[in-house]
DNA sequence: TTGACAAATAGACAATTATCTATATAATAC
DNA sequence: GTATTATATAGATAATTGTCTATTTGTCAA
């Protein structure tokens, strides 16, 4: 496991392209050309862009005969949005009350 | 109040100089000369960043005579932190148990 | 083994962005 | 007023990044 990097993790979430694939693999297994019919961008541009996010840990990734499928990782989504509220956010709020 | 913008969020947080900012004017006002004292940027550099932070809505300004003073807006982090995880990650986990 | 298909990689190019220097704006002190 | 200080803005430049076309690699079917 290696140490959770905020500027990678943000970088990886800072492109709309990106987002819309995540979108896309949200909850299903996707092939690369099932991610490419549902965006405007050519083949090795999705390729590109899953490059990023499989190295930012936001993404599975299954191989099957010819094909590749990727997932989002939800659960490490779930974590690198701890770890930035932890990071940035970690203060209790003065002007929440503790009732 | 506008809505949330994950792409704008997570480009806002997607540089290293942004990040030190952020962690230096975490808990306190800070003017900008005192930010440029803890990095290794120019000045107009740092202003530069701030604009963009504070277009993103993440540092809360306030002038004070010749200065402007500027701090982390923390309760934002947390609610973008939040809004990005539940739209990335909202499903239940298949491998999560509910015991 | 040849052909077809799926995905990744290489390389070029354009757009975006981070940085700098120089300057403008605005407030305060003299 | 003029000088000084604090910050923002303008404009230039270099680095990064997103996209494309062309090609390579790898798998399967005939």
């Amino acid at each position: 496991m290696t140490a959770f990097d905020p500027v990678l993790f943000a970088k990886a979430l800072a492109d709309e392209t990106r987002q819309k694939i995540m979108k896309v693999c949200c909850c299903n297994w996707l092939s690369v050309n099932e991610i490419v019919d549902h965006l405007n961008v050519t083949q090795p541009t999705v390729s590109h862009h899953l490059a990023i996010l499989r190295e930012a840990g936001l993404v599975e990734v299954r191989e099957e005969g010819k094909q590749t499928f990727y997932r989002l990782n939800q659960k490490q989504i779930t974590v690198c949005c701890g770890e930035l509220r932890t990071t940035f956010a970690a203060e209790v709020f003065p002007t929440e009350k503790v009732t």
